[in-house]
DNA sequence: AAGTGGTCTAGACCACCTA
DNA sequence: AGGTGGTCTAGACCACTTA
């Protein structure tokens, strides 16, 4: 065949419809595998790379992932739920509650490669804090593993002229976190701004999320300011999309 | 060579890397043509699908994409800003410290596809909008497009016994939109929820928002309350993920 | 040990875009 | 017209998982 002739679509994309429509039917569920290679190659009689291109499909649409040696596998959906505003609402981060255990109810969560260093300014960390060219920021770094599976790496910069000294920069910043530190220190968070993104991961995202193919991460970059408007604290997160789905409640 | 042999990572890889890091130095700005499968092919001295195998990388990466008969070429990322909270006063935090820029000015705005039906209320909205079994739905779909680009799909699901009858089923619903109409009919929301996930588009999700490959959609699905707690639409927006960032602006 | 997906080669024809 | 990416074939060796 060749080229995007033959009228109807290519042969692996019809494959791959029927595998999907197979699917969505519930032929297959979670966690069930799908026709491998060699299935295909003989039902369809196609060539390998033309099986192999239609599950190529599924998993990047992050209907499917493979797993080496095994097989094709229906994935899974159980996300977790992130109240943006709850969350970090005065009384609970004065009350001895850190953010992230206000949200993860009962599933066993670990806190994972923490780093605390002082650093220059990246450019738009330094623009969005009001920094001077040459001001360092304290940066803790983190990674969120949730029963096994890291979800969330999150990475908060304070500018250092503000928090070095404290027990903002150790590896662990006490009751009710670095909010509550940054309140003893005269810079109470008042107002917050999350902004929020999608992408597919890069290569290292990749990797220390354990992503499969097809699974896009979602960057939300939190902004803390003072009530007389100084922000105080950037906090860029980047999430497995599929472990995830965050909720914003508001009044009109 | 074959397996995954060879210590090191696999060519495909190797070469991947090498673009990405290309693109990451500025070697190849946006809109640039990376080299193609033939380039590849001689410099890196492999066969054809190995070198396609690397620009498909970058692609399901969504760094670049691929232009049929042209070449392969560096993506742009040229986002525009939703805010989900608008009563939030803009003075007082202002909107010059944003961590990724968006386009603030008008641009071009068409609405497209608008169709207005009545529908059995799908499975997950007929429990949120608390219907009965049979119940149907008023549904407003429409696509957004901007500067000849569509970026938004919107189906706002309202009660047909709520709203039958009334402005909100016409195409045009009038000033203040189906909010103002709701308010009139004395369904006024007072309280909204945005709940936010991610993933890869469907093939005809794609389609519509006409996405590149390695572009994901971000979903927003907006629940309108009343001031009684009565739940009189839902609004489920699916966005393409490359022409928007979100922001939620709150107080602690 | 057998089966699976991962990588790779060396060809081929096609439709599309740019010049 | 010439180059580009899109699709496809028919082989191959490998590492991994499962039994």
């Amino acid at each position: 065949m060749g080229g995007e002739g033959g009228r109807g679509r290519a042969k692996y994309r019809r494959i791959a419809d029927d595998l999907r429509e197979a699917v969505t039917r519930g032929r297959y569920g979670p966690g069930d595998r799908l026709p491998g290679e060699n299935d295909l190659m003989a039902s369809y009689e196609v060539a390998r790379m033309t099986a192999r291109q239609a599950l190529g499909v599924l998993q990047s649409e992050g209907i499917a992932e493979s797993r080496k040696g095994a097989g094709v596998f229906v994935r899974t959906f159980r996300p977790l739920r992130r109240r943006g505003i709850e969350r970090v609402a005065e009384n609970r981060w004065g009350h001895g509650r850190s953010i992230w255990a206000a949200d993860t109810e009962d599933r066993e969560t670990v806190v994972d490669h923490l780093r605390v260093t002082e650093e220059a300014a990246p450019a738009g960390i330094g623009g969005v804090l009001a920094l001077a060219a040459g001001d360092t920021v304290c940066v803790r770094r983190r990674r969120y593993v949730l029963d096994g599976k890291p979800v969330l790496l999150a990475a908060s910069y304070l500018p250092a002229a503000l928090v070095s000294g404290s027990a903002v920069t150790s590896a662990d910043p006490g009751p009710g976190g670095i909010y509550a530190r940054l309140a003893e220190l005269g810079h109470a968070p008042a107002h917050f701004r999350e902004e929020i993104r999608s992408r597919m991961p890069s290569a290292d995202e990749a990797d220390r999320l354990e992503l499969g193919t097809g699974t896009p991460v979602i960057l939300v970059c939190r902004t803390a300011f003072t009530a007389d408007g100084r922000a105080v604290e950037v906090n860029e997160m980047t999430m497995d999309a599929a472990s995830y789905v965050l909720e914003y409640d508001f009044d009109a």
